[in-house]
DNA sequence: GCATTAGTAATCATATATGATTACTTTCTC
DNA sequence: GAGAAAGTAATCATATATGATTACTAATGC
């Protein structure tokens, strides 16, 4: 399978909605998200209550931890939400294997 | 010891350039910008050359590297970087002591 | 010591993240 | 189902990160 065919491959398999879910599952911003919502959840706390906590309003947060969001929020801007639970942060790194390289 | 006295002992710690240093070194955006040079290094890639990969430049690549640097960077930015080394990024979450928290 | 390579610093333009506001939709409770 | 609470979406202003460029400093090999 040459590298153009794969591509086209990729691409058309993106477009199922199946596929993709699970494509992008397997991206750190999208863990990082579900981390985030399910420590606050722990933490008994609304979106607008963990706001107040951070200075900020909850449509903020809201965007900070939707799946659909377009952004990719700083370094800084993590290790705050995840102080203002009770948490602190680490980023952590692991050899990629050949089969998942782009 | 009231708040503002701990503050005031805090200011006064800092200005010692050792205990700044050890109190630097716990904050997660340091211990990320360590773990970022030593895994460009093992993998044997001078700024240039990882600047290369990312198309961008090697000064950026020093900002970014940089502890002295204001900057936190995005996840996304981080992301990259990674994979152009060959790594997976991946953000975790412990729970903080009382003793650690501000 | 000199030349080369590697890394840093300052600056400016541009892109993107963040905060605030408002209005909307979804979920929950009764 | 009505009302309240929780979450989402769109938008605009502002702050901050990123890229490029240039010049500088530090480290390395000879």
């Amino acid at each position: 399978m040459s590298v153009s065919t794969f591509e086209k491959f990729k691409k058309k398999a993106l477009a199922n909605p199946e596929v993709k879910e699970e494509y992008i599952a397997l991206s750190p911003a999208y863990e990082l998200r579900k981390k985030l919502i399910r420590l606050r959840k722990q933490a008994g706390l609304s979106q607008e209550q963990l706001a107040e906590k951070l200075h900020t309003k909850k449509s903020n947060i809201s965007r900070l931890e939707n799946v659909n969001s377009k952004i990719s929020p700083t370094i800084s801007t993590v290790e705050k939400y995840a102080q203002a639970i009770g948490f602190q942060m680490e980023v952590s790194f692991s050899p990629l294997t050949q089969i998942n390289k782009k």
